[in-house]
This record gives C-alpha cells, sequence and structure tokens, in this order.
DNA sequence: ATAATGAATTTTGAATACAATATTCAAAAT
DNA sequence: ATTTTGAATATTGTATTCAAAATTCATTAT
C-alpha cells in the first residue's frame, strides 16, 4: 500500500505559521501579552491549538511564558541581538560553505539575479526593494546548503533580526551601498565553487554589521551617561 | 509588591526533561512509537500535558510526529548525524572563542581539572570516565560562552550526537587517545585567553570525527554492494 | 496458506469543562 | 490624595470528553 498522498496537517501547524507571522509583521508587539481567548476567538479556534503554536513559539524564543500570567512576544535586549548575529554569523558561514560545495548550474542563475537590479547608486536608494533582495540573498543560501536543521534554526534566527527594532523600518542595519559589494562577493566565491573564501566572505559581512551593532549599544550609554549627570 | 519568591511551575516543563531524559538514556527507543495514554498514566498525568511535552521535542527533532498517527522517537540517518557534526563544528568553535573572550581565574581552574585523571595511557582505557570528561569538557565550555540560545541548541546537539547510534556504547565516535591531545590543547588556547586559536582548535578537533564518521559511511556502502554482488 | 474485508477497539485531534490563580476596581482605611 | 483590601471577574493549567481516523483481528474469499 503506498502513500496515497493526502497529507493530513495539524491545526498547531497553521495556528504556529500565522501567529509567528504576526509577530514578523509587527501585528503584535514585544512585550505585549498575548490574548489568548481573544486570538483563538479571531481565528476561529479553541484555545487548544492556539497554546501548542505558543509553546512551540516559546521554545523558538520568540515568546516567552510567565506561569499563570501568560504568554509575552518576547523583547530583545541589543545584547541578545548581538549574540544572535553572532551564531548567525557561523551558521551562514556554514550554509555559504555547503551551497559552494553543492550548487548548480540553474542555481548560479538564480543566485546571480537577486541582485542584477542594484547596478546604479540610484536603485540602490530603494530600501525596501534592497531590503528584500537582502532577505532572498540569505534565505537561498540557506535553501542550497542545507538540510533541515540549519534551515529551522537560521529562519527563526533571521525573524529576530529583522522583525525587531535597532534597525532602521526596512530592517536593514547597514546602508544598501555599504553591503552590495560583500553581496557579489560572495555570490562570485559560491557560484566558483569556493567553500573557504565563501565562508571567509560570508562571515566578514556578518562581522561588519555587528560592529555596526555594538556602535550602537556605545552611542546608547553614551546619551544614558548625558541623561544621568 | 515584591516578587515573594514562589516560581510556579508548569507541569510541561517537567514532562519534558523527564520524556527527553528517556530518550537520552535509551529507555525510548529510535522509532518507536511513543504511547500517549500509556505513559501518561504511568507519569499520573493527562494527556494534555504530555503532548505539550512532546510538541517541545518534536521542534527540538528528537521526536517526530507523524499526524493521525502520533509520536515518534526520531531516527536520525548517518548523514543527518553528519550535518549535525557539522553545525556543531562552527556552533562549539565560536563558544571556544567566547569562552577564550571571557573564561576568569575560577573557571580556568575547573576547566584544567576536567582532564587531569587522563595523564597515563593506563587511565585513558577507562572508556566511561573519558566519556564522561568529553562530556564535561564540551558542556563546560558552552557554559562559560553563552549566553541562552547557544546554549539551548547545542544541548540538543549533544543529547542527539551522544544517544544515537555510529558510536561505540559509551558515546565515542574517536578513542581517548586520539582526543587527549585536542582536548588539551583546546584547553591551553581558551586558558590562555586566545580567541582565534580556540575557534580554530575546536573547529579542528570536530572536523577530526566528521572525516571518522564519513569513513564509517563508506565502509557502510562497500558493505551494501558486497552483499547486492 | 495467503490476502482481503470490515466490525470492534484503540488512538488521535480538538473542544469543552472546571478548579486554581491572577487581575481589576470600587470601597474603606490611612 | 494615596494606599490597602477584598469581592467580582477573567485567565490559566490541566483534565475530561467526543467525533473522526487509524489499527487490530477474526472471518471470509481467493
Amino acid at each position: 500500500m503506498k502513500n496515497i498522498g493526502i497529507e493530513y496537517e495539524n491545526l498547531d501547524q497553521k495556528v504556529y505559521q500565522i501567529v509567528k507571522s504576526m509577530i514578523e509583521n509587527r501585528q503584535l508587539l514585544p512585550g505585549e501579552k498575548i490574548p489568548q481567548e481573544k486570538l483563538a476567538g479571531e481565528l476561529g479556534i479553541s484555545r487548544t491549538p492556539l497554546i501548542s503554536a505558543l509553546k512551540f513559539l516559546e521554545h523558538e524564543k520568540l515568546v516567552e511564558v510567565k506561569p499563570r500570567r501568560g504568554f509575552f512576544v518576547r523583547l530583545f535586549s541589543i545584547e541578545e541581538l548581538i549574540s544572535i548575529f553572532e551564531i548567525r554569523e557561523v551558521l551562514e558561514g556554514l550554509a555559504a560553505r555547503r551551497a559552494a560545495r553543492s550548487i548548480n548550474e540553474k542555481q548560479i542563475q538564480e543566485l546571480r539575479k537577486i541582485f542584477a537590479d542594484f547596478t546604479s547608486a540610484e536603485n540602490l536608494k530603494d530600501y525596501h526593494a534592497y531590503s528584500k533582495a537582502d532577505r532572498r540573498f540569505h534565505n537561498f543560501i540557506t535553501e542550497i546548503a542545507s538540510r533541515e536543521f540549519l534551515t529551522t534554526i537560521l529562519q527563526t534566527f533571521n525573524i529576530i533580526s529583522l522583525a525587531y527594532q535597532y534597525a532602521n523600518s526596512e530592517g536593514l542595519i547597514r546602508e544598501p551601498h555599504d553591503t552590495i559589494e560583500d553581496h557579489l562577493k560572495i555570490i562570485d566565491a559560491i557560484c566558483d565553487h569556493d567553500p573557504d573564501s565563501a565562508e571567509f566572505l560570508m562571515r566578514e559581512h556578518l562581522e561588519k554589521t555587528i560592529t555596526k551593532l555594538k556602535t550602537i549599544v556605545n552611542q546608547d550609554q553614551e546619551q544614558t551617561k548625558e541623561v544621568n549627570v
């Protein structure tokens, strides 16, 4: 007997996707309490599958439980965000390495297409378009590289990185004209099947973002000092 | 009003720990179906918190859901195990780097103590003791290094690495006399506050394990070929 | 003997129920 | 005016319930 192909799916998973995207799109804001009864009502389900989904998200650290208090959208300090970027640095480095090992002709075509529109300084001013390309770039490399585990972890971290504070409204931390060169060099290394360079360049790329984030921390501290004086 | 200190704890978490350790100790074996009613009965709880715990474990990939079929202890192929070791390689590399940055005197004392008993070839023959020290070594570095995220991910991967097939009964993949040198060099680098070397050596250490695992895959394939001929 | 069928049994997924705890808010005390 | 109190209300954590689906197993057909 073969698998007929009708994949039964639990409600959990659907609800999980919905709530996750609500956090990503800032319909639920960091720090906010998640109203179970209300949200379940809006989604037309009972609390049971909603709680399941929230527990999932708890484990991904997108949501926090305070026992007997409820679920809250997780709030990250900039230090935690830096910690996450350090993990992204090594994992995306690994992804780039794997991608360089395994990329095929079709994928090379597609990877090169991602930033094809951003050749002029003029086009680089379209933050929204560039931010989309940026996400696509990181996700596509992960896709090429990855077996299950890496994808799951990185998806979560990318959401945290993008959906949270400390970035301009499009989720960019560094300016397009500053990052475009990095991106193109990484693409070249992957398409040339050069794993060592691919990993090295990807790490360097994310390291620069971390440096930028650290300057933001320092500025914050300076300001706080001034206020306290 | 201050927090009186009575931290309410949900059942979920306790059950999660119990089931997790049952998998780690091979009381529940990879591939086995998890009998909800029976297990809940044995633990003296209803299915609700058990399911919660299983969903947690699903997310950690220690458990797999087949909708309308139930929960099963996850079974890993050696290819997946290699993929996990690649992730461990970069993450523990990061942990070693961070540890070298932040380790203090007291932690240095403790880190150096871990392999202090394994100076003679004779002592290295005690696989059980060495395996315990090995775990302690990796866990302690993660502890020193880590903020929340890294710890969570690595804990899961360590369980997978240790609790599964493809290793001798103590969970060792390489021989003690082979790995002891690596361990001591890494410890030196961390205690010398040398982040670059610490990361490099830790990665090298895990890379050797990956190489060993790959030879196991190849042997398997050879054998399969022979059988098929 | 082996395979196919389907009724009886078990298990799952999700809603509902309910006791324990937390929150709110108006009235009383400081 | 502010703080404290506690009864009314709402929410949480877990158990229970129940329809739908999967599994088992005895019976019949090949």
